[in-house]
DNA sequence: TTAGTCCTTAAAGTTTACTCTAAGTCAATG
DNA sequence: CATTGACTTAGAGTAAACTTTAAGGACTAA
């Protein structure tokens, strides 16, 4: 059992974005201490996991939110939530393409001004 | 010379947005016609290029326009131009093992629901 | 026991990058 | 020459994802 510090410091979330994220649907059903205080589970953390990865890629919290809710209607929405993901992953193929594409210009641009520079100092110290 | 409108539609922004990145000093010093209208050259394309490769890449609008800056104060700021583009450039080569790491991990979320969507569709047809 | 952590609700504030509106001006066409 | 549609400005509004504040109280570990 892990308090939401602990979490905290294992997600790199802050407390704040953890209870924001409970009331907005993306980790449900946490459980709570005699006294109140959430006590998450490892089982919680996987959740976490999964939902900072579709985040981190690009997913919407609505659609993370989404895919949640699906979650927890059972094995009659696998074939949903397998399309999401289908759909999800293309996306992150794309903008992988996409983002090479831009690296390869920003190397192309850096050494074009690295070049220049480096003419610059030659006309300095002549 | 290319209208508001033309350049619209070969960057794909929006006139509002050629307009605010104009006022946001992201582009400037376009021309304008005898009535006012902003008539965009070749060089003003060319600009938008990488205005736009920085941008999708993941420079905020703000470091562009820093950039952009240097570029109107000459070759003294060569150095910094540099520097920000070698910085920029790590940025994305790091972002971009990111979403390698997480495009695994839904690839591999993928496959495992797949395989659950199977023995269901399975089970159902027992 | 006491310092530190946690809880709640509710709402306001922040940041980024637009996006839209209003009120008016300019240009091309029949 | 009138109409239609594109253009102008300043400024207000929007969406997403937090982030902070406040008030007031409860819990827990050393």
């Amino acid at each position: 059992m892990y308090s939401i510090q602990d979490v905290s410091k294992k997600t790199g979330l802050s407390a704040h974005t953890l209870r924001y994220y409970e009331k907005e649907g993306l980790l449900t059903h946490v459980e709570r201490s005699p006294g109140g205080f959430r006590q998450y589970t490892d089982g919680d953390l996987e959740a976490l996991g999964l939902i900072c990865c579709l985040k981190n890629s690009g997913m919407s919290l609505q659609e993370i939110t989404r895919f949640v809710a699906l979650t927890h209607e059972g094995e009659q929405t696998l074939q949903e939530r397998v399309e999401m993901l289908r759909k999800h992953r293309e996306n992150v193929i794309v903008r992988m393409a996409e983002m090479q594409k831009y690296l390869d210009k920003v190397t192309w641009k850096l050494n074009f001004f690295t070049e220049k520079l480096r003419a610059y100092e030659q006309k300095k110290t002549e």
